[in-house]
DNA sequence: CCCTGATTCGC
DNA sequence: GCGAATCAGG
């Protein structure tokens, strides 16, 4: 496989959006996350910049009072000296949502008996905490990407497409993450105290 | 052990 | 330019 356009636009995408290089590398196929790595470096966005972090206002320290040259890519053409009567280039906002990830649109197939969603009741509140406080930070995997070591917590509904996998490293021989791990497992009434 | 990205260097 | 091997860290 070589690095046509639409791969290195996938691979500029997806690394902007904080996938990791093994992750990017199974989305494209044929390459290894070393190969997406070395492609990253290459193009020049190690950092990961894709949607540029608008440094805070306040907290920004230059400590090079010099001049800030040696910008990536600052060059925005030297347009002609018009007033602009169009109103075409709006100041745009938020040229950059960073936050929000859209979220992979993907139809999962439905329908397989999927892993019982524990009740509400019966579960230590800190395991139900953690465990949406996990869901923030969660891969979001399809079906397609989970790994022996990825944690196969479903999430959503698997009739929407609003339904994804957790994704977290599992917990060494566990099918899910810590977190998951703890509501998947009550030991029914003692709550050992968990110390990774 | 599993993972992550970073770097090197022969091809 | 490419990416396997290797390195350094979690």
């Amino acid at each position: 496989m070589s690095w046509t356009d639409e791969r290195v636009e996938l691979l500029k995408k997806m690394w902007s959006e904080g996938q990791s290089a093994s992750t990017i590398a199974k989305e494209l196929g044929g390459v290894t996350r070393n190969a997406v790595i070395g492609k990253v470096h290459r193009l020049g966005l190690s950092n990961r910049a894709g949607a540029a972090p608008a440094p805070a206002p306040a907290a920004e320290v230059k400590p090079e009072p010099k001049a800030a040259p040696a910008k990536p890519k600052p060059a925005p053409k030297p347009v002609e000296a018009k007033p602009d009567p169009k109103p075409e280039q709006t100041p745009a906002p938020a040229a950059a949502t960073p936050a929000t990830i859209p979220a992979r649109k993907q139809i999962i197939p439905a329908g397989q008996p999927l892993p019982p969603q524990p009740s509400t009741n019966e579960i230590s509140p800190e395991a139900l905490a953690k465990v949406s406080e996990v869901e923030k930070k969660a891969k979001k995997l399809t079906l397609m990407e989970l790994t022996e070591r990825t944690c196969k917590w479903p999430v959503g509904d698997p009739a929407t497409d609003d339904f994804w996998f957790c994704g977290l490293p599992v917990q060494q021989g566990k099918p899910y993450c810590e977190a998951h791990v703890g509501v998947a497992f009550q030991p029914m009434s003692a709550r050992r105290d968990r110390r990774r």
